[in-house]
DNA sequence: TTTGTGAAACGAAAGTTTTCGTATTTACTC
DNA sequence: GAGTAAATACGAAAACTTTCGTTTCACAAA
């Protein structure tokens, strides 16, 4: 018997969704399609099949109000993007956070205040941790 | 006319492709084929297959030797590290960098070390671009 | 030159994701 | 209850990714 690959992941357009979600707090098909960019035209019918999956693969769950059903993500933002930071420094920073930081570190795109910000936020960890 | 999504990023098994190469330099079939992880069980023919799409793709350039195809990336790994952080970023970190971080600090698994890697980071950029 | 071995070329099957059409259901109004 | 507007349910087409089989090609050994 093959394993059904469980990826943990979301694809684009679940992700595309999940953001809108996790924006509204929750929210109907109609709610989220309308948040989509004007040129996104995707027709009620897909954005309600996207739902669908989201929530057989329990990223979300529905309530009915009415008529409608209300979706609302199981998972927060921002353990999701502990997830997704995890799965890249996994795939290609050979497990290590430090390259990856490294690697962002030295784009040169970066900005002087984002550099600021950052060694702001680890500094407070630092201190928070040994105080 | 509908545009072609070109999307500069690599699927899954293009990745594994790519890791085997940054990591050899360059190879052939049968070098990448050796090196994924014996239970890995891929048909000569699948990599020959991946490989001709990274070549169409243009991530990899290829030159003949004797009667086999040497493939080597024309993208370093440090600059799709850069692509795949600022595509996370934009994604799923409002196109904050800070905020990534934010978040990779605060995950717990993370270890003091890996945090006083990170500062240091940090720091030594902060200094070369003041002094 | 024939033959055997391993590689390349190519197309297409299999698997997954994305999109949509059709049919049905629901709640509301008269 | 019949009409209607909007939502859901479901299946399947379309698009993309992953895998592989068959045929062709290149080189070397007899």
């Amino acid at each position: 018997m093959r394993q059904k690959k469980k990826s943990e992941l979301l694809t684009e357009v679940e992700l595309e969704f999940m953001t809108e979600l996790w924006d509204l707090g929750e929210g109907t098909v109609r709610d989220v399609l309308d948040k989509l960019p004007e040129d996104r035209n995707l027709a009620y019918t897909s954005a309600a099949t996207i739902l669908r999956i989201l929530e057989q693969k329990e990223f979300v769950t529905s309530r009915k109000d009415g008529k409608r059903h209300v979706f609302k993500p199981t998972l927060g933002k921002d353990a999701y993007q502990t997830r997704s930071l995890k799965d890249l420094s996994m795939k290609l920073f050979d497990d290590t956070p430090a390259s990856l930081v490294a690697r962002l570190v030295n784009d040169d795109a970066l900005t002087e205040e984002a550099l600021g910000q950052i060694r702001a936020l680890v500094d407070r960890r630092l201190k928070n941790d040994s105080g």
